[in-house]
DNA sequence: TCAGTATTATGACGGCTGTCATAGATTGCA
DNA sequence: TGCAATCTATGACAGCCGTCATAATACTGA
């Protein structure tokens, strides 16, 4: 999977940057890596991340962020039967079929660097803060829509989170998808009797 | 928090890579910088973990899980009302308790490293399965004693740990223990409800 | 065509890393 | 005491890292 060349070079190395992290962590993700992997110049790294490291690990949480905050929309558009449970069924599945499809080298981006680098510097937890944001801002006004009350909506959708976050983790550790489809199925019956109607 | 010096040097320096890894992640740890945590001999390392770092983060991690499972009894020994809600309970209010306490830091070890290293050395996804197996089992075992069906806990056991695990993310990106708090809230019914009696 | 900006190329620097080699010190046992 | 095993000390090594300095090239608009 290489960053698609229709971009441009910064957009590919945010992508590619966003790749490596979620595979081997932030520390491990070495610049002349991302510039590799984007097949895009190590001269344009100081230019359009005059930042540096950090800045370039900050957009690529950020855009991670934003990337599963817009695909909340697109589960909500094509379930079948629209509850809470089917919701979150859709999360789990991206990551069942992922895994299944090629292997559990990769997790989340936001999670290895809410890890990696939440206790060193303060811009990058800023970064991880807003991409946890932008995931569960677009999750709860999805479930308000599935008539969950609003009052209840943003703590499901911080449930919901939390929970995919950590069935991932252990589906790596363990090296299989049996972890995402038992939160999954625990979790349907809760999510379903939050919505009224 | 220094490693107790009761120990001998070899178990201060696992506790110490622990504690580092926690904070830092498992690349960003140096091997130097445990000796020196640990107020043990640089020297010592390549005697008692020949392996290399490898080995010490294994023993790190391995060691971490087991603690974790170890804990599990001691809650279930002084939760005044026992039930799986009141058990997850416990298990976040540690976690507030130390965020409070000391900041939002350190996280989980185990974690860390499954995001560090579950793409690179076999090895280390093996430790990081083990610990997560490790902390599964006794609680397990707990809910069990506290009338979970049998066939009901392990699924049970692995979602409390799933939303701890996540929410532990999200607290450390947020710098607040609310997510800690609000999976606590919205599992407890949930876990209540699997307890038959 | 020319100026000015945007982009890329390349090499070097210091610092840190894990690991190894080697020698020294200490301890326990006979 | 003396030998042996365990432990510690120290320096060096190659490798990678992020960053910077500097220059060359490409592009854009007048």
């Amino acid at each position: 999977m290489t960053a698609p060349r229709t971009h441009g070079p910064r957009e590919r190395m945010v992508f590619a940057a966003a790749q490596l992290i979620r595979r081997d962590g932030v520390g491990a993700t070495g610049m002349r890596e991302v510039a590799a992997r984007a097949e895009a110049p190590r001269g344009s790294l100081q230019h359009y991340f005059p930042g540096g490291k950090e800045q370039l690990v900050n957009e690529a949480v950020t855009w991670a962020g934003h990337y599963a905050g817009k695909r909340i929309a697109r589960y909500l558009a094509t379930l079948p039967e629209p509850t809470p449970g089917a919701l979150f069924a859709a999360m789990t599945r991206q990551w069942i079929d992922e895994f299944e499809a090629t292997g559990f080298g990769t997790g989340c981006p936001v999670a290895a660097a809410t890890v990696d680098s939440t206790a060193s510097t303060p811009s990058a937890r800023e970064a991880t803060s807003t991409a946890f944001a932008a995931w569960t801002t677009p999750l709860t006004a999805a479930l308000t829509t599935l008539k969950v009350p609003a009052a209840r909506a943003p703590a499901l959708a911080t449930l919901m989170i939390s929970t995919v976050e950590g069935a991932i983790l252990m589906a790596r550790a363990h090296q299989s998808t049996a972890p995402l489809a038992t939160v999954t199925a625990e979790l349907a019956p809760l999510l379903d009797a939050a919505a009224t109607g």
